[in-house]
DNA sequence: CCTAAAAAATACCGATTGGTATTTTTTAGG
DNA sequence: CCTAAAAAATACCAATCGGTATTTTTTAGG
């Protein structure tokens, strides 16, 4: 076979990707079957060959969902130059993403923890593995940033970082319901604005 | 009758209260009619008799849990006495509120939020405007706190609510699904830094 | 081109879904 | 205490749920 890829891992990556948008709106009670069906134009028995069960296809959309994110923010952090503007990059990748439909249906952290945390086990804990993996992030920024000699040295990293993250995700939560994109900028200010104290 | 309410609003107060946690930890799509029946202990049949149909129940489920925040909340205030305090009371109601279990399953407005933006227009519209008419009230306190002279002149009142309620709200995201009430009291700790940087 | 294996589709399963029509029971005022 | 109305329970509905066993089709290496 001239693809790198086996059949079975091409169609396991299609059909996370054609249910990823549908998983993240609706949730996982919330779809079905049908509705893994409707969005692949595979039938039940396909999906069925692929995944063990409706848990593992949205396990795995997870897992594709936050990491298109993650991607998206490692790549941009590297880009930047300075640790004040690799701490921006959070607000940034995340003001991108109420615009447009980079990830349709919002931050997969947010509606994965909220929908899991009192009914599903798995996908609770990969929720909070990724929070946990964000924070860590964070805080690591922030002692690089001061090691070099750009940041504070007093600052609270923990709090910091949990802030920055609780403002985000809060933040989008209230632009959603509200359908207000300006709600989101507004918080993302005061995002930007706490980065910036964390300047010498 | 000597009851001032008809059996049916018992009845139907009944169900709200029963089902509350139920709607509020499963979400919509994730409770069941047999999960009310189950919560009640009633039947099918006079669920329908009272509700028509499971959508009126969590709508009202949701006014419910909602409502019982806000008195909470609102008669905190009144008690305090300088506006600083007045505007400490959400940090102080949300921090009793991921310990013990006044309101099980978490913030209903954050629940519902998440739960319905993408797939029940009604539901969302409730949660919309419960996080306007919060937004609003601490708009309001910081206005009077300013007008009374105990609150700084220059405060950008829409950034601070926002903010504010994002906090709080990504707060109980992060400490419910991690599992950490210690990380919610941390982003509170936030919450208390920026209300006391309001003051004169 | 053939063929065995892999993958996808079909056909089926019992259970549960939200909801309704009908019957039984309870309620409470006269 | 009686009775009509209200409320609750029962019985039922088609549709859909998540999942599986079997058959058909596709794939890709020899």
């Amino acid at each position: 076979m001239e693809n790198e890829l086996s059949k079975a891992e091409r169609t396991r990556q299609f059909i996370i990707e054609r249910t990823s948008p549908v998983f993240n709106k609706k949730g996982y009670a919330g779809t079905s079957l049908s509705d893994l069906t409707e969005a692949t134009g595979l039938t039940k028995g396909s999906i069925y060959g692929n995944f063990k069960n409706k848990e593992e296809v949205a396990a795995e959309v997870f897992e594709y969902n936050s990491g298109k994110v993650r991607k998206q923010i490692q790549e941009r952090i590297q880009r930047a130059t300075s640790y004040h503007d690799k701490l921006l990059v959070y607000a940034q990748v995340y003001h991108s993403f109420t615009r447009g439909d980079f990830i349709p249906g919002g931050c997969p952290i947010l509606n994965t923890a909220v929908d899991a945390d009192d009914t599903n086990p798995l996908l609770k804990d990969k929720a909070a593995r990724a929070v946990i993996r964000w924070k860590t992030g964070i805080e690591n920024l922030i002692k690089a940033g001061i090691d070099a000699g750009e940041l504070k040295p007093g600052i609270n990293t923990t709090e910091t970082a949990l802030s920055m993250i609780a403002l985000i995700e809060g933040g989008i939560m209230i632009s959603k319901v509200t359908d207000s994109p300006a709600n989101l900028d507004i918080v993302l200010a005061s995002v930007h604005n706490l980065v910036d104290n964390l300047k010498l």
